[in-house]
DNA sequence: TAACTATTTCGGTAATTCTGGAAATACGGT
DNA sequence: ACCGTATTTCCAGAATTACCGAAATAGTTA
């Protein structure tokens, strides 16, 4: 992955209402949801929801497929799975006696 | 976690300078950087860089430590693994027959 | 204390971003 | 073709951010 694009994915995460929305499509899941009912679960302009929307979308975060009138947004998970292995992907590179950071044989979500 | 403060760190690495900036303290590792040779290594004006240093600080995702008169920054893996995991949290909550999500027991960093 | 190095703060400008109301577009049903 | 629902685009104002030169501060050494 290159630094733009993950400057972009991480930008695009980084403000609270744009994480909420992302989070709120992770947590949907495969089912995906609706812009208006994440317009609704937030209380956000409609027109606001849909810039955002267009961020997370470009950044490829996330993507949409439109079923009759209502358009359904899902997380991209490999995206977000790209993203957390290029922020951990060189962190042992420098210091070769580095036992103290985040590269321990752990499970990355332990709960599944 | 909270989501502003997620969201605080999500933006300080939104921008390709400080992503930069944080990517040559993880190869770093324990050792860290003086603020001077990032300057050098990254070639950015010295008050530049120092903001950028006080947005990772004020996010928590690095540390500095005064040697003499060189400042020492490093990269806090705590600080990214809490952000990882809340990145990832409650992939699952939402959708159980979600099979196709990124909580598979992938060992977080294969290589160490 | 004076001089020196390392780094931050100040001040200001240009650029970007967030936000939402109003208008426009997309789609399906009648 | 027309209407209703869903969503986006257009437009604009307010707020934030990036950037860096110049001056100020922190610490060391003579």
């Amino acid at each position: 992955m290159k630094v733009e694009q993950a400057a972009t994915q991480l930008e695009a995460l980084g403000k609270p209402t744009r994480l909420e929305i992302y989070r709120a499509l992770i947590r949907a899941g495969e089912n995906g949801l609706a812009v208006g009912a994440l317009q609704e679960s937030l209380n956000i302009a409609p027109s606001t929801l849909s810039h955002h929307l267009k961020t997370l979308i470009i950044s490829g975060l996330i993507s949409q497929e439109r079923q009759a009138t209502t358009l359904i947004c899902r997380a991209n998970y490999n995206s977000m799975q790209d993203l957390v292995d290029y922020l951990v992907s060189e962190c042992c590179v420098g210091s070769p006696s580095d036992t103290t950071s985040m590269c321990k044989p752990t499970p990355f979500c332990k709960d599944c």
